[in-house]
DNA sequence: CCTTGCCTTGACGCTGACGACAAGGTTTAG
DNA sequence: CTAAACCTTGTCGTCAGCGTCAAGGCAAGG
């Protein structure tokens, strides 16, 4: 399999597979004319990545779970490593949670507060910005 | 004032008041010399844009609330324009708790499984990358 | 005069995950 | 012979909010 066809299969780009080989997330062969050679399993791998990136996991985050994946098994995160980054992920998760519930609740004050004490005196639009 | 006590004053740096007033939120005067001199109510402009900036908002998001502040109101937030940035700030941040909400779910869920298919096969530490 | 400590503009660096080109090699089909 | 459709490496651009020099002007004190 060539990297456009392992490309669509795995729906994303060329650019993007070249982009994870850099950063050793993926390792092709070559073909004798220098083309980048994939076998199925690396279709996996790239899925498991991308389903990753997706939930907000950065490029060094994935990496257990590709070792853990070419490693033989069936999911990549039934590995030590890969459990700990799930954890660590799930406690950034839960902090950003209790932030965002805060800024909510901040935002919501201030809307009411806004509403109450509504337009004393007006900005009047601009019409040009040099 | 200049803008070293200014950015004192505000908790910030030189850079940073540069920065907005390159993007049309700050508008100090000049000295003969060409210096920036700021008066008392940019600190509170400052402030806002400031404490805006710390709860997610953009730095066009900010503008409104600047000009509803200059236009001699007692708060940034009591104008027209700054209620309905407020309004989509929060519709946002309700989406985005959503999804962190399902993220969350799903890596209990994957934590779950992967504990309770442990280790099957592990990959061993590598010792070197190239 | 020289140093210290302000200030000025200008320009590059950073983080992350790529998109978008450029310039060229290879293989296949017509 | 040539066009189409692959592939290669390399480099710059993107978004945001600044940090961090660089090179120099201005003001005041010893």
């Amino acid at each position: 399999m060539l990297i456009g066809e392992l490309a669509e299969r795995a729906g994303t780009s060329t650019r993007t597979l070249r982009y994870y080989e850099a950063h050793g997330l993926v390792r092709p062969r070559r073909s004798a004319n220098g083309y980048r050679v994939y076998d199925e399993a690396e279709l996996r791998v790239v899925r498991e990545i991308r389903a990753l990136l997706d939930v907000g996991f950065g490029l060094d985050d994935v990496r257990p779970f590709v070792a853990c994946l070419r490693a033989g098994n069936a999911s990549g995160d039934v590995c030590p490593d890969s459990v700990l980054v799930l954890r660590r992920k799930l406690a950034e998760v839960d902090d950003y949670l209790d932030r965002l519930t805060a800024v909510r609740q901040q935002l919501r004050t201030q809307l009411t507060h806004a509403i109450a004490h509504r337009e004393e005196t007006c900005p009047r639009k601009r019409q040009s910005a040099p």
